[in-house]
DNA sequence: CTTTACAGACCGTTCGTTCTGTTTTTAAGC
DNA sequence: GCTTAAAAACAGAACGAACGGTCTGTAAAG
């Protein structure tokens, strides 16, 4: 009762003991089935009920790693950007210079924005406009993401704008693109003219944020 | 117990009766107070009874005109998509050709996309992603829409690219970016950050979507 | 023997909807 | 115009379902 340690300090370098390994294990699981119940119910039907069902494991089990829906929420979130760092931080295939900012923002769109785990990460960020609640156990984690995701960009690309941090506005400016494409599926009724606008909107950003080589990376 | 006929037909030119002015009038207030617990509240706090207790109505006036939720917030959206072309049918104040593009963005955010009526929107279409009876309800008028946001589009302004609609492609890659800007509120510490992505996505735009004189126009 | 990991029953609240009344407007017969 | 019956516009009680959170009990690990 005294605290739902949902985290355990890992940062002793303690080998991981069995209790762990199946905690983690739960919790993975849990998280999995949230991710789907978001991408395919939204965050108002994402319930202790849907999770349980679709997780296959006890109430008890979700509410011991989790206390409040809340809590099971942000832990998602967490999830989902550890996993959206990664088309940021890739270099191209030979190394020389980072991946071209078409194919980077190709792949951001395919393989992050628009995947079960992009779709929850959307829902997440509408429910924290009003789940006081949730926002409050995400605001740092979103800022420093954010910090860092802009960081990453700063080091592979440079902008062509006046300002010196033009890069780094740049790429906002496309995640920001990208995830409101999720919902503009709803205005249109051909899937293809997504693609197109990600696309034209690819060629607009290619002209102004330019790979640095590599020998200019810090 | 028929028909619990929302709209009138009022496509015979008589004058509005006593009862539908009523009616009327009841509805908007009804409306304008789930426009407001959408912005503050979200979607899935939108309740009856929050309506209810904001619009000063009792629950027999909410069901009467709306029998369920699903169609309150799509009466509510075909308010708000009515408000939102505004900025994309305005003329320049000389008149002599369309608005300057980074005004029409500018406007675009500040008085729809960043108000209490935009951001109800993006919870309306978030909704409609797992919401299938409510999607069911707007599908047609979202399409509609749509295609009256680009044809205007197109009327006044002819884009660079290849592509002959490369206009309203344009348009709704605009549409897109401010809708997710409303989002991308939670990462920034700063809001002042936003106005900076928007100026930047407005000199992008300006460059390739060029206003047509009038006598251009069909 | 204590603590953690789970299991599942339980509870007060709130939800959307349905329903039965009451008042106001409309339409019809005269 | 006046009377009157039907219909529409509200008002508000009632209901079952489902929600999040809590609480007690059991097995496994430390």
């Amino acid at each position: 009762m005294e605290k739902p340690v949902t985290w355990r300090n890992m940062s002793d370098n303690d080998k991981p003991t069995p209790q762990d390994q199946r905690s983690k294990a739960m919790q993975a699981r849990i998280i999995r089935a949230s991710i789907t119940c978001l991408d395919r119910l939204g965050y108002a039907e994402t319930t202790f009920a849907r999770i349980q069902a679709k997780a296959g494991v006890s109430r008890g089990a979700i509410t011991h790693h989790f206390p409040t829906r809340q809590a099971l929420v942000a832990a998602t979130a967490m999830e989902l950007l550890a996993k959206a760092l990664g088309p940021v931080e890739r270099r191209a295939a030979n190394a020389d210079q980072p991946e071209p900012v078409r194919a980077l923002i190709t792949r951001a769109w395919g393989q992050v924005v628009n995947s079960a785990g992009g779709r929850a990460m959307v829902e997440i960020l509408v429910a924290c406009r009003t789940d006081k609640e949730l926002y409050h156990l995400l605001e740092q984690r979103l800022h420093d993401w954010d910090a860092q995701s802009r960081a990453s960009i700063n080091r592979a690309y440079r902008g062509s704008g006046a300002d010196p941090d033009d890069a780094e506005l740049l790429w906002s400016m496309t995640r920001n693109f990208l995830r409101g494409l999720v919902l503009h599926d709803k205005f249109v009724s051909d899937p293809a003219y997504l693609a197109r606008m990600v696309d034209r909107f690819a060629g607009l950003i290619e002209t102004q944020l330019i790979p640095l080589p590599a020998k200019d990376m810090p």
